[in-house]
RNA sequence: GGAGGGGUGCCCGAGCGGUUAAAGGGGGCAGACUGUAAAUCUGUUGGCCUUGCGCCUACGUUGGUUCGAAUCCAACCCCCUCCA
């Protein structure tokens, strides 16, 4: 499941320094600072690679992958990754962008999400190099004393450098004083792991450089920091995200993922092959060329679905997938399998708009209805234009409506 | 503490006494077409049933005025802007 790009670990010479650096920075928005980034590497050491993640909402989707898989690319090269639980942190609750505040964390919870991401994360990530660590465990040792003397090291103005933090003060929005100790935290989660590198989606990005700041403070090596784009939703527009419905779960079930990823615009696909697969670059140059030759951008996508659910689900789930799909939508057979749905009817049948209620393909009988106006609608295959039509007791149907939702119905 | 502005359907946003289940846009859904759950075009977008120019629910909350209110009045709740 889990390729090798074959780039061997460290130890190297000029030429496989330019080739991880390559790999690096494929896809990635910035990396600061380059050079430096250059000379850890012909060190032949083996880097300690950070990234930092919330002890919140463990339900990970393509778009959190985006790091992860650069986490990857490091493994790939023979670093260790450090899998930062911001247990401490997420108290503060990180300002960046949202202004809601978080419910406070039990214990339990933070444990519990922690494992749950150890699970979803090790479907990428390779155990074997990966260390999970807990900021608490540094920052809770620090106490009031430690804290102001780390807040002493940073200035206000420094601060308002921070995009965000900078226009709330200008235009008079409040900040609460401790959304300042944010940065500084996770800059000290730096400094007490001697991070070689730290990863952040670009929103991130001051707050990983106050981390280098405060490495040099204490006498460090700073970090180099890379920044990964926001990957864009579904929709191509909004980022992904849970709350917007434009997310592809990493949990979520072959058929779902295979579908989401055809989905998406031909023009998007290129987006998500760039941030999203492992594919060589040459091998994906190799595919652009194709669809300017002509080809239809169809196929590339096929590989790119197939390679993700694969990546989740395994091979075998992939292929299946793929053929569920071009069964169901290229030549517009039934799904493998449906719910099936058991429901009461009056002597005189059932009306139609009702059995679609009650088999759940539609939430009411006006939606039902209206379904039915615009020819959504099909009885085992035929399109039903009656919304009066009523079905008799004791027959078996399948029910459609629009191309993905279906049921087998028996009534009695 | 003072002065203003505002809360409308999934979201944004018009309406400012009747013909308003509420313009327009976004999003969603469906259809056509197709190369795919791409693109494009069209339609649709509160619920219920006995499908009728039917009934119920809905314009922050609660009351009131009126034959009739999202639209007027009162109180309350919440949000925003400016001044201090």
């Amino acid at each position: 499941m889990m390729q090798n790009n074959n780039v061997s670990a460290g130890r190297a010479g000029t030429a496989s320094v330019d080739k991880a650096m390559e790999l690096i920075k494929r896809g990635c928005d910035e990396l600061l600072v380059e050079e430096e980034l250059a000379r850890k590497l012909a060190t032949g050491r083996r880097l300690r690679v950070k990234l930092g993640l919330d002890p919140t909402a463990p339900d990970l989707h393509l778009g959190h992958t985006v790091v992860i898989n650069k986490l990857r690319h490091f493994q790939e090269l023979g670093h260790q990754v450090q899998f930062l639980i911001g247990d401490f942190t997420g108290m503060i609750g990180d300002p960046t962008g949202k202004n809601q505040t978080r419910p406070p964390l039990s214990r339990d919870d933070i444990a519990r999400n922690a494992a749950t991401y150890r699970e979803q994360v090790f479907k990428i990530l390779d155990p074997e190099k990966t260390e999970i660590l807990f900021n608490s465990s540094w920052s809770d040792k620090l106490g009031a004393e430690g804290i102001i003397r780390l807040a002493a090291r940073y200035t206000v103005a420094r601060m308002l450098e921070r995009d965000d933090f900078g226009k709330r003060f200008r235009t008079n929005q409040p900040i609460a004083v401790h959304e300042f100790l944010y940065p500084l935290m996770q800059g000290y989660d730096s400094v007490a792991m001697k991070a070689d590198v730290e990863l952040g989606g670009t929103d991130q990005k001051f707050n990983l450089l106050v981390g280098r700041e405060l490495q040099k403070d204490y006498g460090q090596e700073p970090q180099c920091i890379l920044t990964m784009p926001l990957l864009e939703g579904l929709d191509g527009i909004n980022k992904m995200s849970k709350s917007l419905g434009n997310y592809v779960g990493i949990a979520e079930s072959p058929n779902e993922i295979f579908g989401k990823l055809m989905s998406i615009s031909d023009q998007l696909m290129w987006r998500y092959i760039e941030l999203l697969s492992f594919e060589p670059m040459t091998t994906v140059r190799a595919w652009r060329e194709r669809v300017a030759g002509g080809r239809n951008p169809r196929e590339i996508k096929v590989l790119f679905a197939r390679e993700i659910v694969a990546r989740f689900h395994g091979a075998r789930a992939a292929e299946q997938a793929n053929e569920e799909f071009e069964r169901r939508f290229r030549h517009g057979e039934l799904p493998e399998d449906m719910p099936e749905v058991t429901l009461e009817a009056p002597e005189e049948g059932l009306v139609i708009p009702q059995l679609l209620k009650q088999a759940g393909l539609v939430p009411s009988v006006s939606e039902a209805v209206r379904m039915i106006e615009q020819g959504g609608v099909k009885l085992d295959g035929e399109r039903v234009s009656d919304k009066a039509l009523r079905v008799a007791r004791g027959r078996k149907v399948v029910a459609q409506v629009g191309k993905r939702r279906f049921a087998r119905v028996a009534l009695r």
